[in-house]
DNA sequence: ATAGGGTTAG
């Protein structure tokens, strides 16, 4: 049988009495149920009904008193009991009581084995668990079912999924709890290509033991689906699935708002309002409707689900209020979710969180760093997201020492130990202000494993100051971390362009060819009269694509003659000029400013969202755009928004 | 006796 690794947190001396479990036979067992319903005296029973009681009061420590004094506990004493440890949530009398039932031989008892289970799960203490699985003879399905789920409800994976083979070996047949609980163990293995293989046997077998139609087990099968992120597998399910709850809905909203296709997301919130009337909306659907608008940058179906959250009264939920802060501050409207954000009575780690970040992808770096001081102030700690957060706001104000501060702090002050992210948030910090030796020197000095995300935020910077050298040294280490990551390989094409070096852009070039990766192509979306639109490169289906190419080269060429100089470094194929150009007013946020300048209305802000990282022409661009049309216009990139008014950018151009 | 979906960063 399976071993757990590690010692039993409380040592517990088992048995004490029946000191070799493994030799003893069923009919152990049967003595011990029989025990539970022999007579007893009168005293006993007035006993079992006042520990009872004392259980259902709460008065756990009263209860046990009478317990050791008492010589016959019944099993449903015994259940109670144990419900009260639970509720107490105090692991130690779970054990008193643990050894209790043990000294008067209920250990033999399957029901009893499986609360013990339950709770010793609640207490996150699966040695003790194990204990009592590996103890009890007469494993029934909910035994089984009880070790699997606390396995995968305490994140060990892999030791719910070989309790769930093993199972499958013996000859215990699953029932429709197994299946939900050895899905969830699949979910929170570490990560692996095998696990969707399983997912996918998982799934046979549920089928063939016709359990297809138990809305709980399916909708956890989507959910394993959306997080390996087998959309089309999640949609399969979804649509075959006979009957459709409110759960099995949020669950594939949240499948596509989590897996970058915002837009499906929203779709299907649309289709579950219109098609399905005994299917309504609650809280946790609101939260992935939301995070869809925010992930487009759709401020008109964000707004339209506010009224929606007012109107159901869902303003109280703090997840929520969360999502709408979010949601705000990725549409770029600070001032909304700032004063959302003052306003909310309870504000949790999350809400600090969200408005640390949404300051800085707002450009308002020394807003973030203050807002996290504040947070420090009401008694908050911070997480490791928070540092990420606020060093990511440090990095693109430019606040250097302030950064410094605030990484040694981490390990100092408040206890968090640093992660991978938070090595790249400093070789970012250093790398953007231009000293790359610092960065460097972060790198070199790291007591983990500098990961990818490390040696990019080291790329990165080299892009940004032009270092080929440094940029060599680090694609060497990225190249071989992520051979099959194109985002890495153009880059250091950029910065070989960016030097005129031609010779080792193509070489960079045949590279990628000779793998065969493919650059991810960009797309931009753009709410319009709240419709969502999206763009790619060169777009030969977009009906507008005529109409949008011509007024871009009206706008090209008027710029052209206040001294635009289009930027085609980023073109990397080796074509003329005027090829170039045509490729760069085809970049698909182009398209998109051009279908908002000739679809809403006058004065109205665009609001636009890319996949990518803004290029150095569509930045110059949109700049010009927005003087010469009067326009507002903001593009969030995958790293921040810029604000496009009166020929600036509120980044400053330093992104 | 046991069960399903949600928020923040990169």
């Amino acid at each position: 049988m399976l071993a757990f690794n590690g010692l039993s947190p409380l040592q517990l001396p088992f048995p004490p009495k029946y000191s070799n479990c493994k030799t003893k036979t069923k009919q152990t067992f049967s003595i011990a149920a029989a025990y539970s319903i022999k007579t007893i005296p009168q005293h006993s029973i007035k006993n079992n009904k006042t520990i009872q009681s004392l259980c259902k009061q709460g008065n756990l420590k009263q209860a046990l008193q009478i317990l050791s004094n008492e010589p016959n506990p019944t099993q449903q004493t015994y259940e109670l009991l144990i419900l009260s440890c639970t509720q107490q949530n105090s692991l130690s009398d779970g054990v008193i009581v643990h050894r209790h039932l043990i000294d008067d031989g209920f250990d033999q008892d399957s029901f009893l084995a499986t609360k013990l289970i339950n709770m010793y799960t609640e207490f996150n203490s699966m040695d003790n668990a194990l204990y009592v699985f590996d103890k009890i003879l007469d494993k029934t399905i909910f035994v089984w079912n009880a070790i699997i789920r606390g396995f995968a409800l305490s994140a060990h994976g892999e030791e719910a999924l070989s309790l769930y083979y093993s199972m499958n070996q013996i000859g215990m047949p699953s029932d429709r709890f197994t299946y939900t609980y050895a899905l969830k163990a699949l979910v929170v293995s570490s990560p692996s290509i095998s696990l969707i293989q399983k997912g996918k046997e998982i799934h046979g077998h549920i089928l063939r033991h016709g359990f297809e139609s138990y809305v709980h087990t399916m909708t956890t099968l989507m959910d394993m689906y959306a997080r390996f992120g087998c959309v089309s597998y999640a949609k399969y399910v979804f649509v075959k699935m006979p009957e459709k709850n409110v759960v099995s809905w949020s669950a594939i909203i949240a499948c596509y708002a989590k897996n970058e296709r915002p837009v499906e997301a929203l779709y299907l919130f649309w289709e579950m309002m219109s098609e399905t009337f005994d299917v309504v909306p609650n809280s946790v659907t609101m939260v992935s409707v939301l995070q869809a608008c925010a992930a487009l940058s759709a401020l008109g179906q964000g707004k339209l689900i506010h009224c929606y959250v007012l109107r159901r009264g869902f303003d109280s939920t703090l997840p929520v209020m969360n999502s709408l802060v979010n949601m705000y501050l990725k549409c770029g409207s600070l001032y909304i979710g700032q004063r959302i954000f003052d306003q909310m009575g309870k504000k949790d780690i999350v809400s600090w969180n969200s408005m640390i970040a949404g300051y800085t992808i707002n450009g308002y770096g020394k807003e973030a760093v203050e807002l996290f001081r504040d947070m420090i102030q009401n008694g908050v700690s911070p997480n490791i997201i928070t540092f990420v957060s606020v060093l990511g706001a440090c990095s693109h104000a430019g606040l250097v020492n302030e950064g410094k501060q605030i990484f040694d702090s981490m390990t100092r002050q408040h206890k968090v130990v640093p992660t991978v992210e938070h090595y790249a948030c400093m070789v970012d910090l250093f790398g953007r202000a231009g000293r790359l030796d610092e960065a460097a020197k972060i790198v070199e000095g790291m007591r983990i494993e500098p990961g990818p995300t490390v040696w990019g935020s080291l790329l990165g910077a080299c892009r940004i100051h032009c270092n080929v050298e440094l940029a060599e040294r680090a694609s060497v280490r990225l190249f071989q971390l992520e051979p099959v990551n194109a985002g890495n390989f153009v880059l250091l094409a950029e910065i070989y362009a960016a030097a005129k070096m031609w010779e080792q852009v193509s070489k960079v070039k045949k590279l990628l060819e000779a793998r065969n990766l493919q650059k991810v192509p960009g797309c931009s979306w753009i709410e319009v009269k709240r419709k969502i639109y999206s763009f790619v490169s060169i777009d030969e289906l977009n009906p507008q694509m005529e109409q949008l190419h011509a007024l871009l080269i009206h706008l090209s060429s008027e710029m052209k003659e206040k001294g635009y100089v289009p930027d085609t470094r980023v073109v990397l194929y080796e074509l003329d000029q005027v090829e170039k150009e045509r490729i760069l007013l085809g970049h698909s946020e182009k398209l998109a400013v051009a279908f908002g300048l000739i679809n809403s209305g006058r004065g109205e802000t665009i609001r636009i969202t890319k996949n990518l990282r803004l290029c150095e022409d569509c930045h110059s661009v949109t700049k010009f755009i927005s003087k010469f049309t009067n326009r507002e216009i903001l593009v969030r990139d995958v790293n921040r928004i810029h604000r496009f008014r009166e020929g600036f950018c509120s980044c400053g151009d330093y992104w």
